[in-house]
Order: C-alpha cells, then structure tokens, then sequence
RNA sequence: GAGGGAUUAGUGUAAUGGUAGCACGAGGGUUUCUGAUACCCUUAGUAAGAGUUCAAAUCUCUUAUCCCUUACCA
C-alpha cells in the first residue's frame, strides 16, 4: 500500500508557493486568493468556457478566497444585454456562485481614463492620427522592426488635449488612437506602441452615449483585475505574448508612485483551452450555424454551447466532471468526444429513472391472452424504476393483449448470436412475460408489420418460469422492452448525430460548413412511450434544474424538449447507451 | 526568415534527478430481467539524437513536429 499523494497541478503549484512566501498576504493566509471569470457579452457560452470557469471557480473555493464574475464589456459595437443575460444563466445552471455583485469593466471605464492620462503625462502615452492601415504597416512585419509613428514624440500636452477631444465624442471613428510608448523594435508585436483607446461613437449597453472612447483588451484587462484584487489572472494560452503587456501596463501606472500608491498588481498565467473532436469551439462559426439557420438557434440540441447542452439533457455535473478529467495543462490536448458522453452516462446511469418506449414500433400480439383469462383483460405489472437504486420504486406496466415492440428487436431469420425475437424464439418482455414468437405478418414491401406470440403464464413480472420435473430452469437470452398498445402515446423524439463529419471541422479546406454532417438530426414523430411519461407521476423525481431526465430502456436517456406542449410532447435524445451488439455487427 | 509555448500508452493526465503510475478507450471474461450497469483480466508509452550524472521523462545542447502572435476584437 503507498499513500496516496494528491496531484497538484501547474497553478496550484503556484499559488501554494505564493501562499507560502506571503506573496499576497500575510504567509500562510489562503483566503487572499481571487479569481475571475472574464465573459465579454457578445455570445453564448460554450463547454470551453465550462474548463476556464472550473478552473478559475474552484480554485477559489479550494483555497476560500473569492471569485468574480465580470463582463469584459469594452467593445459596444459588439455586445448585448442578451449575453449578459444568458451567460449569467449559464454559470447559474453549472452551479457557478460568484462572490459579491457581478462586475462590469464598463464600471471602471473613469478610472481607467484617470490612469490613461496619467501616463500621458509621464510620456508614456500619446494620440495617433495615423489611419489604422498606418498603423498596421508601421507596426512591422514577424521579423522585421517597426517604424515610429510622426506622432510618437508630439508634446505631451497636445496629447492631453486631444485624448480629451477623442473622449469627448469630438473625434470621427477611427481618426485617432491613443498608444502606448514603449517601443517599435520588440520582438513581441503587442508591444510595439500598442493602441490604449480606440474611438467609438456608438451606444453602450450600460453606460449609454457617455462615452466615446473605449479601451483595448490589454490596457483593460490587467485594470480590471488590479480593482478587483485578482491574485491570479487565469486565461488561455495565446495571451502568453500578452503577458508583457499586461505587466507593463500596471508597471507603467505605478512607476513614479510610492509602494502605498501602487496598484494591485495581478499575476497573468495561462492554461490550455479545451478541444473536442469533431466540434469547434469558435464563437464566429458557431454565430454563422445560427444565423444562416443551419441549426435552430444557440441552444439547438447539436451545438456545444452550454444552452444546448441543457437543451439536449446533458446535466451540469456530467459536464463538470468532464472539464474536470481533462487537467489542466499547458499542451493543447485534443478531448475525445466520447469522453464528454461517458461522463454524462455515469452519471445519468446513476440518477435517470427508467421507462419504456418504442422508437420504431411493429405490433405484437399474444394469441393464446385469451386462454388464461378474460381476452381483453390488463394485467399491472410492477416496472422497476433503477435497477440499483431501489428507492426509486416501481410503476406500474399494463401489460395486454397488443403491445408494441421495437422493429430492431425482432428478424424473420435472425442469426445464432441474435438474442432477440424472431420465429421460434422465445425472449423475456421487460416487466411482463415471457413471450414465443410462432407467426408473423408481413406488407406488400416485405416490412414485418405483426409479430405474433403466445406467452407463458407461469412467467408473469418476467420471473423465470418454475423447474420443469428435472429441475431444469428454462432460460432465455434477451429481455425486450414494451408498450401496451392501447395505452402508449404518440410523442415526437429527436435523435441527433454529430454535427460535423471531420475531427477537426474546417481543418482540411478551411470552411467548417463543407464538413456539416447533413444527417445530423433524425427526428421521429410516431414514437409509443409509457402514459406516465405524459401523465407525470406524483413521485417522479425531480432534477435541480427542473428538466425531465430519463432512461429509456435499452435505447439511451433522453429529456423532455422544451418545444413540447400537452398535445404533443418532445423529448431528445441526450445520449445513446454503449452497446456492444451494434459495435460488433 | 522573428518571437513565444508545447511534446509521456490510442486519448487525456501523473511522476519536479532515484520502482514510469492513473483514468478513459480497445480486447477478453464474470454477473445480470437493459447486448446497459457493476466487477475482473489484458493491452500499450517518455518525439529523435547527443551530453552531464552512480542514476535522466525530469538538467544541457541539437534536430523534428505541433500550436500561438502580424485587429482601432477579446
């Protein structure tokens, strides 16, 4: 036996360190550690965002400090209140507290002004009238140095002047920019004089016509985080380049101050962002599937969006416990896809209750029904709702003389390996009886459309029959599920395959959309289930998230679809069962 | 043509100079009123090369491959 030693990872390692040298603090205080979650308010959030919420929420639980939520909302031509409010929702559904009120960067647009021309002042900033192709051109190529701006060295005072202008809504879009002066000779591109304020004379959601100009992410950011007390900046891998700038920016503001006037000083550190095959987790290709109507809007069921995950009955803790599993890493890890289902199996295989329904129904009848009884009679049998949990209790199945039974579960000349129905054979019905098929019936086309059996009294609720005189107990191979025909209701199911064909959409001619899968949606409209899944029983259990999560029995779990109504339900399908018949032939 | 980051079983992830381990997958088996679940077994790895060292996945160098950066987006 070896002791068990917990693994830390990357920025854990880290932030013990800190923790222990007092970095943020008083050593040894872990409740200093603070921690963000940075949403611009521009789109749905995806899984990917699922990762770099965890990570970030849990550190901070982990160690009892705090976490924020905050709208990175410097961009008005792009944002809406829609995403503020779906994000919000999201982090809510995946069970994301955050600490105090949500923050908004656009809350700290004066101060940020405050800092802009203090560095201006100290020469550290100045206003550009280059066009931005200019700019881009005097910026450099990979390789090549930069070349300074006419403007670089105007007075410090015009500066001053006109970032007032620009601020106050006197400067044409795109006329003027305030930068950084640090330099145009850096190897790092960010670094060369990067634009602070750009000029916007737009609407924006929260403060209005008050402003015209807004900052770039990377005078921002770092801002943002210093207000909030953020120890640790989490965020992903391509803003390594970043990083400099970010310190510089926060150098910059407290050169000259004393250690009393410093700004809080945060610590950037980058993670890996997740990959699923045969997904993308662009927020641009998802927007074009939804507004060229590829799929029905941000929550359809085959997105990755955290909304349609929902949607499809994914559960936040399958999801949670997926991002878990990945790690977290600096190596841009390519994620399985059937490793996001296995989680949602583990879990719903744990919770979902079980019913029955037919997919592709064909009639059985048990012609001998009448023989040992009243022909039109109903026997309630008692349906196990989880084979493991026995608190989830029974329900009961009519079982009758019409029933209806899965297509795929019966062949006219079925091979030796097949466990199912077909002439001759005898299966068990889920709950019900044992049943022996003699006879069938067939269409014009050769489609099985009766299924015709007789049934072993001596096997009611699907118990073996008694020994024969031998001692013998008769066996069967396979257990069938089943609807009583008189009873079942006609539901819509929707099944759904992968969204895209290709492992990596898009990698092989540039265009996601040439690796759609066309049969990504099936759906069935004459589906039979159970009435209970209709009529719902007093003691269904509920789901924290109020959504209605089964497993049908033998064909996967499904939830009931928001687009359902009384007359008519709905229900997707979340994900298939593993089944290694189908894997095999 | 530059800079930054990365590379451990099929996939993901540990081992922080001292026994290469775990999970998922895959293959096989047991149990089973779901061809599910559960349980058991098997499988397979340090990108390549050189160096330092008693000892290297770990330190150094070279090479290869992949990712990121050339927005008045974030």
């Amino acid at each position: 036996m070896t002791e068990a030693v917990e693994q830390r990872h990357f920025i854990q390692q880290i932030i013990d360190a800190d923790i222990e040298s007092g970095k943020w603090g008083p050593p040894g205080d872990r409740s200093v550690i603070t921690t963000r979650f940075p949403p611009e308010p521009n789109g749905y959030l995806h899984i990917g965002h699922a990762k770099a919420i965890h990570i970030s929420h849990g550190l901070a639980r982990e160690y009892g400090g705090k976490f924020n939520l905050r709208f990175d909302d410097t961009n008005p031509a792009k944002e809406e209140v829609e995403f503020v409010e779906s994000i919000k929702r999201d982090l809510e559904w995946l069970g994301t507290k955050w600490d105090g009120e949500v923050c908004f960067a656009s809350d700290y647009f004066g101060q940020m002004y405050d800092w802009a021309v203090e560095l201006i002042e100290k020469g550290l900033a100045y206003v550009d009238e280059s066009t931005p192709e200019q700019i881009r051109e005097m910026r450099g190529k990979v390789g090549h140095a930069g070349t300074d701006s006419p403007f670089r060295d105007r007075p410090v005072s015009e500066s001053v002047d006109l970032f007032a202008k620009m601020k106050a809504g006197e400067i044409e879009n795109g006329k003027m920019v305030l930068r950084a002066k640090i330099g145009m000779d850096s190897t790092n591109l960010n670094m060369r004089d990067p634009v602070m304020y750009r000029v916007v004379n737009a609407p924006h959601h929260r403060t209005g016509d008050q402003w015209h100009i807004y900052p770039m992410y990377d005078w921002a950011h770092g801002l943002e985080d210093s207000i909030e007390g953020v120890t640790h900046s989490l965020c992903s891998l391509e803003f390594q380049d970043h990083r400099p700038l970010y310190d510089w920016f926060i150098d910059a503001i407290n050169q000259d101050r004393s250690d009393d006037d410093a700004i809080h000083h945060p610590q950037q550190i980058e993670f890996s962002r997740l990959a699923i095959s045969y997904t993308n987790m662009s927020k641009r290709y998802m927007r074009q599937l939804v507004e060229e109507n590829r799929v029905d809007g941000w929550d359809d069921p085959r997105m990755i969006t955290l909304a349609s995950f929902r949607r499809r009955g994914y559960t936040p803790e399958s999801i949670k416990d997926f991002v878990v599993g990945v790690g977290v890493t600096k190596f841009n890890a390519m994620m399985d896809m059937g490793r996001l289902e296995g989680a949602l199996r583990d879990d719903l295989n744990k919770r979902a209750p079980r019913r029955m329904a037919v997919l592709d129904p064909i009639k059985l009848i048990i012609t001998n029904w009448g023989e040992h009884g009243d022909e039109s009679r109903t026997e309630t049998m008692a349906g196990i709702n989880h084979p493991k949990d026995e608190t989830l209790g029974t329900r009961p199945l009519n079982f009758a003389k019409e029933l209806y039974i899965e297509r795929d579960d019966f062949m006219i000349d079925p091979p030796k390996k097949f466990f199912r129905l077909g002439p001759d054979r005898e299966v068990r019905l889920r709950c019900g009886y044992w049943v022996k098929c003699h006879d069938f019936k067939t269409d014009g086309d050769g489609k099985v459309t009766e299924v015709y059996c007789t049934y072993d009294p001596h096997t009611k609720g699907g118990n073996n029959p008694p020994a024969d005189s031998e001692g013998k107990v008769r066996k069967v191979k396979g257990t069938i599920h089943w609807v009583n025909a008189n009873e079942a209701v006609d539901v819509e199911v929707r099944l759904f395959d992968r969204l895209y064909n290709a492992e990596r959409p898009g990698k092989k001619t540039g265009d996601h959309l040439d690796d759609l899968n066309p049969d990504s949606l099936h759906v069935v409209t004459n589906a039979k289930v159970e009435p209970c899944l209709v009529e719902q029983m007093s003691d269904e259990p509920k789901w924290p998230d109020g959504i209605r999560r089964f497993q049908f029995e033998r064909l996967g779990y499904f939830c009931v679809d928001s687009d359902s109504t009384r007359e008519k339900m709905v229900f997707n399908r979340t994900a298939t069962l593993r089944d290694s018949w189908a894997k095999k032939s």
